[in-house]
DNA sequence: CTGAAACCTGAATCACCTGTCAGGTATGGG
DNA sequence: CCCATACCTGACAGGTGATTCAGGTTTCAG
């Protein structure tokens, strides 16, 4: 239960062209599966029945059902990473970069809802890799926002803390709007939550 | 599987003193087997065995193992939002009272890590009802926001979303070093936050 | 005191599941 | 074309755990 999940080793590739499409069969089919029922309720036979192999197959590219799930949630963090660094690319300043950023995750979970919740599961599956995974985008972030100060183009503080701030923000968006009514999250909100960002809420 | 949970209706409390007692025993062992396993990994024989009855006992008071959880999750949402409105009473401003919440929100998650983990894994048991517990603690903020801006003691905007926001703020806080690191949020910390809760991150 | 209602018990039922393995079949480099 | 290797299969061993039930025991109102 919930083992140390040392490093996280993806089995050697399959060598020949008809493992590698199993391979990714199996992916898919364990992304759908885990996404919809959850990590317990979701079967191993469920996972072979919906890629269309044999039970034994699973494991041949899998050790276990929880490294598979595992490597699922090692995907996602990539993921959501590779499209927020997308995003923002070219933003020509921070506040503008950070508006980007926010709405490049909310739609990368509106678009892969599923794959958010399978996050979020993966704390009670293995709490260090969720950990690692928010570590992962926070101090990316907190570089970026490290740097953005010392240009000046934001007020002097806490970066790391304000970087963990802005995260919180926007998982609840994500979840409230993307997950639970499954849409984009609206203008205004966003507007709201930027101007949050930008001035907080002390009166001028 | 994640039945609908109508509307969660607790059994008719039971009659005699005996009975009351082995009810609070049982809910005593639920949260701590349900704390320290996660719902799946948590079983009902784990429950009556912990809370000393028989197997069958678990039953005259639940309706199911998920029935019991969701009883947990009710009465956790309850103290959650009863300790931080009693932080907050005779706050002199919206401000202050805004930490005080804040502070109240990290020590209760301190000082029931267990609580809040069966919170959030009730959304993937019941997400009805992990949304419900969201709402309720929402809509009772946005209301004191609301008034707060209407008294002119905050700039006026958006007070719902102001509201969703400081709870992804809190939420991240609490997980970060209530849950990961058993320890109180740094009061630097929370400074850093209050800092940009009043006035966000742009340059003066 | 008394007996009807409330409460308790834990073995047994039933439904599933993960992970294994012995016995095949397809692939592709030489 | 051949055969070593890679890949596939699906029944099955070995478990687990939720829920039921028939048969006791305890409580407490009257």
């Amino acid at each position: 239960m919930a083992a140390g999940s040392d490093t996280v080793v993806p089995m050697q590739a399959p060598a020949t062209r008809r493992g590698q499409a199993t391979l990714r069969r199996l992916l898919a089919a364990a992304e759908a599966e885990f996404g919809q029922k959850g990590y317990h309720a979701a079967s191993v036979t469920g996972i072979t029945t919906e890629a269309g192999v044999g039970q034994g197959t699973f494991y041949l590219y899998f050790k276990s059902k929880e490294d598979a799930f595992r490597q699922l949630v090692l995907d996602i963090g990539a993921g959501v990473r590779r499209a927020m660094a997308q995003a923002v690319v070219g933003a020509p300043d921070q506040m503008r970069a950070e508006r980007l950023g926010l709405e490049a995750f909310v739609r990368y979970v509106f678009e892969h809802p599923h794959l958010y919740r399978i996050v979020q599961e993966s704390q009670f599956v293995d709490p260090d890799l969720f950990r690692r995974y928010y570590h992962a985008i926070a101090s990316g972030y907190e570089r970026v926002l490290q740097a953005a100060q010392d240009a000046g183009e934001l007020r002097p503080g806490n970066a790391e803390t304000r970087a963990w701030a802005i995260m919180g923000i926007g998982h609840v968006l994500g979840l409230r709007y993307a997950v639970w009514d499954g849409r984009d999250v609206p203008a205004d909100v966003v507007d709201a939550v930027m101007d949050f960002v930008a001035h907080g809420m002390a009166p001028a």
